[in-house]
DNA sequence: CACCAGTGTTGATAATATAACACCGATAGG
DNA sequence: CCTATCGGTGTTATATTATCAACACTGGTG
């Protein structure tokens, strides 16, 4: 059913900004993938460099390798650098943390962030993997990502992330539909506890959503005024990272966040 | 004798700054694979975000994972972020392009630059990986990197890259003594034509070389006085980034160089 | 229009790499 | 000194993978 390769590179997600190095061990309990095979595969990354393993600790961490494909990758498709300062005055506009993601796989990866500058904030582990479910960048994808993803998304297990979350496929299909007819979507504690979303697709030039772009509010904070407030500036980042991207919105789509793109 | 994993991650060099998108079947013969197999890792690397295939022209491209992995890593690790601006003093002082690597897997992964201002410069591909025998990144840490990395080096087979490539093993391995000797490398031509290359090692907190600095000069330009100062520049550099990732230097090395590391 | 050369994709079977298990030496703590 | 970890290693049955061929499709050409 699931090849190697798969299996392998699967091991490479529960490497993170809190725990950047994992023993051999370690790694194996958490993957629940047997030690030896682990073994395996951690040798055939590291002779790629992909991961490398410290030679005292004998711990493993991602590679040089990574920075090398993210490299080539940012210099023929220079992503990150047109969407960070879009960010940055998304986070200025609405004194909140905001953050992009892109489709990778089978869930988003979150490619760039810029924090609030509040103390209370939210803040997200760099680099973290964003399930499509209980996520408002995940409804925005799923909403005007085509049904392909959509259907393979409806029929996998959706894990409760907290106490919110949204589990049954019926449900999160009707909440897909809502986010289509309305524009943007919206999340509150679905994959964090006092985390609110607001989040707008990104299109690709094939006029399918390749990611999304999204406003992080604690709970407690969000009021009415500044939800629309939030609203508007999302929808405008999105539309300008679609530009900038050279990308392409559905005409339907367009037609539909005109009325709420007011501001500046 | 190589695993699925080595052979599917192998493809990914092929991607490059000139060819970031590639299709099947040219991949499949570049690679001397079989389109099938080579159908399969695409996939199973497309399923987490290594790769993606564009919708419409089929072709593969590197995937948002990759810059995922390099912001987890970048964070926990700020290797690019120290080296750059040692980078960028390295390069205004020579007035040449400079660049630094580091080991990963078996090759070296160029993973930051900063180019001469010079109308005419040596420009390299962002993102190359760099063969350990015929450049003076790689002399550099053959010489300062262990036994079992030089071993391993010197029992393959070494490609002629240009004319001046050394190909011999025995001679390889003077070269690497004579690196040794003196703290630095030096190449010309060796990997590229009318490109002149000298290089230093940077050590990792066991004070085994992990990666290198290197300015590259067009070799019609290399006089006697720019070679000086190009040696004294490096060696800086090599230094300033071994410090700046907490690396250590031998304490044999550090007295060899010391005499060379003039100037400000 | 038929043809051709190219593409990406999919099955079948045979070959082989892999998974699983127990096991090893080393190290650290009680 | 015993126990419980750790990283790493053999060995064999098994499941995955490589190989080959054929497929449907495309775009260009006679």
């Amino acid at each position: 059913m699931s090849s190697t390769v798969v299996k392998a590179l699967m091991l490479l997600e529960h490497f993170s900004e809190d725990e950047p190095e994992l023993g051999l061990s370690e790694l194996a309990r958490r993957s629940g993938v047997d030690k030896a095979a682990v073994h395996r595969m951690l040798g055939a990354m590291a002779e790629t460099g992909l991961v490398e393993q410290q030679a005292d600790s004998r711990l493993y961490r991602l590679g040089a390798g990574v920075l090398r494909l993210a490299r080539v990758r940012e210099t023929a498709f220079p992503i990150s650098s047109i969407v960070q300062p879009i960010l940055d005055t998304l986070s200025a506009e609405t004194g909140e943390t905001a953050h992009a993601s892109l489709i990778s796989g089978r869930a988003l990866a979150n490619i760039a962030t810029c924090e609030s500058k509040k103390g209370s904030r939210v803040s997200l582990i760099a680099g973290e993997v964003l399930p499509y479910h209980s996520t408002a960048s995940g409804l925005a994808v799923l909403a005007f990502g085509g049904d392909a993803l959509l259907q393979r998304v409806l029929s996998t297990s959706l894990e409760a992330k907290t106490r919110f979350t949204v589990t049954e496929a019926s449900e999160l299909g009707a909440r897909v539909d809502v986010t289509r007819e309305k524009g943007f979507s919206e999340s509150d504690q679905t994959n964090e506890e006092d985390v609110h979303g607001i989040a707008a697709p990104v299109f690709d030039r094939t006029g399918m959503a390749c990611g999304a772009v999204s406003v992080s509010t604690p709970s407690h904070r969000m009021t009415e005024v500044q939800r629309d407030l939030t609203i508007g500036a999302v929808l405008r980042a999105g539309s300008a990272i679609t530009d900038g991207l050279g990308g392409q919105r559905p005409r339907s789509y367009a037609d539909l966040i005109a009325p709420l793109m007011t501001g500046s």
